[in-house]
DNA sequence: CACTAGGGTGGGAGCGCTCCCATGTGTGAT
DNA sequence: ATCACACATGGGAGCGCTCCCACCCTAGTG
């Protein structure tokens, strides 16, 4: 039943061998590339599989073999956010891209709420996947640690802590924070506001600890009248320029803890009749499309997601590799486990 | 070996018979909702699977059901236009919400160039997917006519001809450039410059189409003079833009048939000191992130690519499901394998 | 010239599930 | 009370592959 198609089934293994005249187990290892085979008879397997177009069954293989060459990018968030935020399809570009030198698959999963989490997270367990890449995870997220408890090789794309035990890789917040206070402050701005992300996301910290170090080390006294408390949102960035304003009418800049965020602050500025740099000078963290097409064009903290991407697939490799290995060496590279990617300042008009 | 950890294999159906006291077979119709059982038995065994915390192992099912529950998403672009279009990832998401009221899982795929292509065809070919959802298709694209001479069931986002053979899902491109078009004619603009998409995509043609039937409606001459040939990019914007006051000095309106090319078209007309919408209306396509955040807003003809990745999904189930039936029905459904979605005009300050 | 290594090779066993047939068990009709 | 039939159930036979053991043959050794 069920046959798909007239155009007959698939080849398989055994029909390969007996066109090449080998056994079923030779055609296997020329498949898998076992050194153990004579030139000879891997010539002949190779000409059978290309006439036949022999293509291996990845159920069967991954029943037999208890591997499924495949990992999943799971992201915690509606999936309303992985459209507005240019973070995540970066992200998941830059996993596409490494992956497709490996011939692993890419499962991408989204997972609102805790019943759909649940049943991820049974659904992983299932064996389902030989890897997963976490995305944007805060730092109470339940998941992370099912998936640390369950022993599945996982890489997180923000640590949740400063001792994050998941392998991670992350921009450097701090120093992205403090590349752009600094920029502000070395152009003669005095009085710099933050407007700061969801402070249970890790990386948000970071970021307003990057502001407090760089006036720290620019010698202004932190005030807690510039700091006001978003979430990442236009609309959160709508509010909080709204409150700084009316708590600090003073202010000559702000640093907007991303370009959403920094451009709902760009609307009120105008609608409170601010201009920008003129008045108040503007900065955000991403640089994403919205920097490059805001009027006037946003001075923004580049993240590399990309890279960032890249660099979580080489890690789950690793990690997947070891876990296959029979996790020889509990005692692993350290700081290895944790890549911090470089960030790079993008300068624009609005400051 | 390579046993993933010490917390043990995953129970196995046979476990769970074995504990609910029943045969392998009857758990197998409860997992899979089979009306053929008792109430009785069904409870015992829904307890056991809760006891166990049962999951099936997907790599077997899909091994003796020949069906994998997933289906692929396959982006025939460089990943690079995946982060700038938000229409990919829109539409992602889009699948990705519609998907997870089912069960299936979504795979996502990136082909670039020939040998990737073939390298996918031959994956998506061994019964690795039980559909294949086709995102932005050129009309020269080989990889549809092989879906569809392999018999995999498959929707198309964007049908790449008039009379597209696969199931597909689009915009009404051509409604859509006719309201923008309407819309300028009946604010007053008289000289109305188009600059489209690239003409191998057959969205773009419609969208031309659209231009020229709506000035034909409004008794407007078509001009050559004020058509230019762009490729998305907004590159190829700037290009079209500086062509087209060249050529048509005294234009007063621009439909740009993508945001990106009317922000590139945007940054030229400042250039030249054209005031917008004073002197040049601009509209553009696609209500993306780019039109809210430009400077003026720019009105533009949005699409839903959410309900797009949703109603392609939906498609694909169909067909996935007729397929399994042996095809009774060649005699299809005609129109409905090809859903049209209605655009909308987004109105700001650009026109 | 017998004897041992070892590289190459064939094929059995089994991965966990679905499908389906054979077997039981209960109900209503005769 | 008897027969028929429907419904519920158990379990064999595979799905296509990997793993591994046993075997064979050849080449090197004493």
């Amino acid at each position: 039943m069920a046959a798909r198609g007239t155009h007959g089934r698939r080849p398989t293994l055994e029909e390969v061998a007996a066109r090449a005249g080998v056994g079923r187990g030779t055609v296997s290892r020329v498949i898998n590339g076992s050194p153990r085979v004579s030139d000879r008879t891997r010539a002949a397997v190779e000409e059978a599989v290309a006439e036949l177009g022999y293509v291996p069954n990845t159920a069967a293989r991954a029943l037999a073999a208890n591997r499924t060459d495949s990992i999943a990018v799971v992201v915690p968030e509606a999936e309303s956010r992985f459209f507005s935020e240019p973070y995540f399809s970066g992200m998941v570009g830059g996993v596409g891209m490494a992956l497709a030198e490996s011939n692993l698959q890419l499962l991408l999963t989204f997972a609102r709420g805790e019943r759909e989490q649940d049943r991820l997270a049974a659904y992983l367990a299932a064996h389902r996947v030989d890897g997963v890449l976490l995305v944007s995870v805060h730092a109470d997220d339940p998941l992370a640690d099912r998936l640390l408890q369950m022993d599945i090789p996982t890489v997180i794309s923000g640590p949740r802590s400063a001792d994050e035990p998941l392998p991670s890789v992350d921009t450097d917040n701090y120093a992205g924070a403090r590349s752009a206070v600094g920029h502000l402050t070395s152009r003669g701005r005095r009085s710099v506001a933050i407007i700061t992300g969801p402070l249970d996301v890790y990386g948000a910290q970071r970021r307003l600890a990057g502001y407090e170090g760089q006036l720290a080390a620019d010698g202004i006294a932190y005030d807690e009248k510039l700091v006001a408390y978003g979430d990442f949102t236009e609309e959160g960035g709508r509010r909080c320029m709204a409150e700084l304003l009316e708590r600090s009418p003073g202010l000559d800049a702000v640093f907007a803890c991303s370009d959403l965020m920094a451009s709902g602050a760009r609307q009120v500025l105008r609608e409170k009749g601010r201009r920008i740099p003129d008045d108040v000078a503007l900065v955000g963290f991403d640089d994403s499309v919205i920097a490059r097409h805001m009027e006037p064009g946003l001075t923004s903290v580049r993240q590399p997601t990309r890279d960032m991407g890249r660099a979580m697939t080489a890690l789950l490799l690793d990690e997947i590799a070891l876990a296959a290995d029979g996790k020889r060496s509990s005692v692993r590279r350290g700081a290895e486990r944790h890549v911090v990617l470089p960030t790079e300042l993008m300068i624009r008009a609005s400051s």
